[in-house]
DNA sequence: TGTACATCAGTGAACGCGCGTTCACTGATGTAC
DNA sequence: TGTACATCAGTGAACGCGCGTTCACTGATGTAC
């Protein structure tokens, strides 16, 4: 019994071949692609680092043959670095919504937090994946997921120049200061993702520490910019 | 051809029988111990996951056959349990020297970086475990990982309450520094294993650039304990 | 010291299992007339 | 609209492999006399 049958078992006959419908094939071949990569995502978000993954468990749960794999994806590595881009476009969509808000440097903090908070929320098994690559056995994707994360950072050094109080930072400083406070949003979402879940969401309390604590650690070195020296 | 015979075939029979030598069963079964750790630790250190190992290939390393594997742990689980245990052994005393350098603030960062870069040269497969097995599949090593850091972290949120700046903290204050402390550590630590190797040590070049760069970003956030206001 | 038996770390063969990959195939969709 | 052929996503069986675990075993070390 697979996903891609036209007529579900549920269905009475004549009223399946009534309405039979016409599926185009770039229809099947997407859906088919969607769910290989759901599949993985599934997997990891319940726990599995992405190395542990077989293909034929992430074909097993899309509801496809082993050998379907193959339409779709080279080997796992292919389907990782899938997921590693979609991963990272869920990402930049949310740095660019924090750092669009426009708000001033004080409350674009907590804004910030806020906006992590929801997103971790909402796209939690691309942060998983993320969270997890990072540091995972399979070279490919670590390589993957620090090159991306890298780029994030060096964005974010550059809008960090745009504030009056570092005008004077040297680069390697701005890089130093976007890479401190692009650690410490990895790591209250790696602590968001390891709050027991109870099956749905996490609770508000457990979430509202984070958001508290990786307010102030953002907060905190933010603090020591006017009293910092770059040159030198 | 095992690591555990008498007398290894270079040498001639006349000699080894001269020399034979009656090696208690307390050594052997301690030197196959170790032999499985290190098998271990080998294997992760050149990039493998620890939920990638298999007890097999770990044997075969250890150069004993997969069954005696149980003569000295009933899974690969409670092996990598030992194997924390052993990591955070390592990095406890290297915290501890750190600390009780008794040097004054401004020193005492720059020292402490020192330590860890020495430190991680010198262990380098134990660190390699504990920066690895945080975010690795298997829950019992990530829960096992997670809850030492945590102890670390609190101990070092205990020392910083002791310095003037600081005595009107909130514990939750003094308890988010320190996470934030660890946290860079952690992540410096990461960078300095991921430096490539070319066989042997990294560059001094990657290593004093990481070194200057986690001693900034270290002493960004204690610039502003005394701008801070914890009460609240 | 020598002998007889006990202990036990490590052996080697066997098992059933899930894995990645291959292959010829099926049958619905697509297309040309 | 209908027919004949092409395309191609997904099938199902097969393969060889490394895995974890079990078992009766071997032979050196340990011990009691």
């Amino acid at each position: 019994m697979t996903v891609n049958r036209r007529a579900p078992a549920t269905r009475s006959r004549a009223r399946s071949r009534a309405h039979k419908r016409r599926v185009t094939q770039a229809e099947r071949r997407q859906h088919t692609h969607r769910a290989l990569l759901d599949a993985a995502l599934e997997q990891m978000d319940s726990g599995v680092s992405f190395d542990a993954l077989s293909l034929r468990s992430v074909a097993r749960t899309a509801g496809v043959v082993p050998a379907a794999f193959y339409r779709h994806f080279q080997s796992m590595d292919e389907l990782g670095l899938a997921l590693v881009d979609e991963s990272f476009h869920t990402l930049r969509s949310l740095l660019r919504e924090a750092r669009e808000s426009g708000l001033p440097p004080k409350h674009v903090i907590r804004r910030s937090v806020e906006v992590i908070v929801e997103q971790v929320l909402a796209h939690r098994q691309h942060f998983a994946l993320i969270a997890r690559a990072r540091t995972d056995g399979k070279t490919v994707l670590r390589h993957a997921v620090n090159n991306e994360i890298r780029l994030v950072t060096s964005e974010l050094a550059t809008d960090l120049a745009r504030f009056e109080a570092m005008r004077e930072w040297t680069n390697e400083d701005l890089q130093m200061l976007a890479g401190l406070l692009v650690n410490t949003m990895i790591l209250n979402v790696a602590a968001i993702l390891d709050l027991p879940t109870d099956g749905g969401q996490p609770s508000p309390e457990g979430l509202s520490e984070i958001a508290r604590m990786a307010e102030k650690q953002l907060r905190l070195p933010l603090l020591a910019v006017p009293n910092w020296r770059s040159t030198r």
